[in-house]
DNA sequence: CGCATGTTTCGATCTTAATCGAAACATTAG
DNA sequence: CTAATGTTTCGATTAAGATCGAAACATGCG
């Protein structure tokens, strides 16, 4: 009789308003001071502390410090899937996605992570490996390169062969954060990062994280894995994001 | 501020132990009567009344009568994709160690979800084709099939892009009850199980969700796949699993 | 060092809802 | 019809946990 009363649990740890209300706030993959959700939840500081100590045993969230703040964050995509499925039973209408930050859409679209490509480019160029068969699940996080891109790496002057392994094997998946998604990462990752920008795809300007994309880059995304430069900020990429989002399954 | 109180109420539905426990008795997807339900949840008839009541009212449960029975079953399959991502978080609760059910070991070896193959056999094989770049991460949920993965399914008699499309493209990833992995759905998954069994690589016994491989089905998924037979139920087996299940991720 | 701010811990209060006994209701069997 | 079984409603009890005030703890600033 004690199997199931996991799902209940977690559960329960959700069926707080003022913990949905948290948890709902965080869907947007950022991380939050406790305050701030204190706040938005409309709840003292001390019952939101209380809140955000059980969402965090029950392994919903992840937590940083950052000097006097401590930033809470969704444990992982498994959870921002969960709430998108709470969501969608019952009468309640789907969630709306709130206004973009200028300032942050640049790293949110391309940046570095570590030593390799994160953001909405990182995730769609792997993707698009993925799609074209030049990269491929493998054992757990590991990502696997079948006969097709090995020779697909190889014409971009990537000899995957030769790249030492770590200890993921030579590449793995990243959870992105802020695409709630996988990039590519690992030494594979790594060396195609480097490589992009010795070709003169992608330009890595001084003092940022950021990544920006050259036109012969774009174009070169384009013939090599059929990637097309997504309109950012136009209406009709709000519209997409928006009515994407509003309907979870 | 008030959109959020759906999810929250939502959970509660779930939040409750006996509550829990006849929805987890109901993802088989049968329909159980009342009393049934309330003796697997330990609780009078009184009390599972009640719970039944709020749980219908709150649109997870549709109720059918046949005489002085009522027949409960989930609402839907968003329910039990609800409830099987309830069941993927948290730190990879600690599987049952209950004493070893013959019939369900069968079942979570190999059955049928909905007309799609489930189990670890399911998990393994579509693991199998993803790792051979058969099969690739798409869009979300969607699998897509690279060029590679439509001359193999165009081995075995397959024709991929005579498949049409449903909601979720060509075939998405269904998420495994028991294995806590995705397995292979979607149009191409219904055509891949039936097409198997046409192979006389799987046989299904009527009254049973449970799915058996044939002989012939085993060389046949070693010689395509390089998947090979678990040897359930030996003394090794259950030390692997025993093992594997010690450590979740 | 002293003060302000962000966060957590402790203790007490109070609301919510799970539970079951008793009884009513519904249906079938004899 | 009467009895038996399955299910729901009503009412009272009881346990769990959400909330906040007060205070402690941690960190940054002047």
């Amino acid at each position: 009789m004690n199997p199931q009363p996991a799902i209940a649990s977690a559960a329960a740890l959700i069926a707080d308003p003022a913990r949905a209300a948290m948890l709902i706030m965080l869907v947007d993959g950022r991380a939050h001071p406790a305050g701030e959700l204190a706040y938005g939840a409309g709840v003292s500081a001390q019952t939101a502390s209380s809140h955000l100590a059980k969402l965090l045993d029950g392994g919903l969230l992840s937590v940083e410090r950052d000097g006097r703040h401590r930033y809470y964050r969704l444990a992982g995509p498994r959870v921002v899937s969960l709430l998108e499925h709470l969501a969608s039973v019952g009468p309640g209408e789907p969630m709306r996605r709130r206004a973009p930050n200028r300032a942050l859409e640049r790293l949110r679209f391309a940046r570095c992570c570590y030593d390799h490509l994160a953001g909405s480019l990182g995730v769609g160029i792997t993707k698009a490996m993925l799609r074209h068969g030049y990269l491929a699940q493998g054992e757990g996080k590991a990502l696997v390169v079948p006969p097709a891109g090995v020779e697909w790496f190889g014409h971009l002057g990537l000899d995957v062969d030769r790249i030492t392994p770590g200890r993921h094997g030579i590449a793995c998946q990243c959870l992105d954060w802020t695409e709630r998604e996988h990039h590519l990462a690992g030494p594979l990752g790594t060396h195609f990062l480097e490589r992009a920008c010795d070709l003169g795809w992608f330009a890595r300007p001084p003092s940022t994280r950021a990544v920006d994309v050259t036109p012969k880059g774009w174009h070169a995304l384009k013939a090599h894995l059929d990637f097309e430069r997504p309109n950012i900020g136009t209406k009709s990429d709000l519209f997409n994001r928006g009515f994407r989002l509003g309907h979870p399954r």
